[in-house]
DNA sequence: CGCCAAGGCTGCGAAATCCGCAAGTCTCGG
DNA sequence: CCGAGACTTGCGGATTTCGCAGCCTTGGCG
């Protein structure tokens, strides 16, 4: 029955937390499969997820704890930004002389910045910006970041409209 | 005993311009702690809000209720993608010649396309995409957005480090 | 002004779920 | 061969969810 479901459990707890870009630790397929069932419903009762994974009630309960203790998931409501007041909000590319890590470090500290990823490309950054307002967003942009040690340069992208956000990794 | 939070009731008269792209209905400052709530944790005991927000535990099952049923609010397990197989990822921003809306419905369509975003600025569009590899991002990429009717240029920015990830708008 | 409908809240049992715990199985490795 | 880890089954008790019957306030209307 739960066959399948047999992966590694080798390497589990790595105490590498920077292991982010190298991928974390190994999910076997039920794992994922309660995953799934949660980022269909948060609120989903356990057994009902056992029975969807083929595990008990108490083994799921076990797994989806241990997956909230490591961070592997978080059960969360997501809203959208507009609908509770943040009328404005920007993607935000950055490049960065010198140190590209302490900058995205100093940007993460900042609330406004829901969103931050190095990359590659023509940007060192990219950041999203959660404003309640035009004023907001200008001191943001203006006077935050491009305070920031190192920061060269920005681009904004203010947002028009949102068309799609989804939550539905691994659930294809 | 109602408390602190129901205090602003009856004075709910702020200017409310209601910027379209979220439109949605008004939230006072009651459900606006509801979400908060649900924020920090996606699974806490309607009994729990209720002492928190000051009210009762049937109150605050059906306004939670009523904003899943309105979609201002989804509760759902959230992960880092990398954790979950997904070791590719790149925000791409992509110029558009003609109907702006038609490309990011095409964009939308695609499940790889996780984020769709409308922007002013020098994209017309916004998208985050997530894969499974770098075959698969640059099939996404050169094949399928490219090939959208309307897309004239692309350019990416594959992720090299996700440094932030938050979903507590509304909780500053 | 009086009446009524609607919406939002409370209170309350009944049903379902959560949670901890114990005992037994199975597999993997040392 | 034995221990560790993960899963299952089973079981109560505490907690939570859920449906429903009121109650109160608000707003429309004759």
């Amino acid at each position: 029955m739960h066959s399948d479901v047999v992966a590694s459990r080798s390497a589990e707890h790595r105490d590498s937390r920077e292991s982010r870009t190298g991928g974390g630790p190994q999910l076997d397929a039920v794992s994922l499969a309660i995953i799934e069932q949660l980022q269909e419903d948060g609120r989903r009762p356990y057994a009902a997820i056992g029975k969807a994974v083929g595990l008990s009630e108490a083994a799921v309960r076990q797994r989806v704890q241990k997956l909230l203790d490591q961070g592997v998931m978080q059960i969360v409501a997501v809203t959208d930004p507009l609908t509770v007041g943040f009328r404005r909000q920007a993607m935000v590319g950055v490049n960065v002389e010198g140190d590209v890590e302490s900058v995205a470090d100093a940007l993460t500290a900042m609330s406004e910045c829901e969103y931050v990823v190095m990359t590659a490309g023509s940007f060192d950054l990219m950041v999203e910006i959660v404003c309640e307002d035009d004023d907001h967003l200008l001191d943001v942009i203006n006077r935050r970041i491009r305070a920031v040690p190192g920061v060269r340069s920005t681009e904004s992208f203010v947002y028009l409209r949102l068309k799609k956000q989804t939550y539905m990794w691994g659930t294809r």
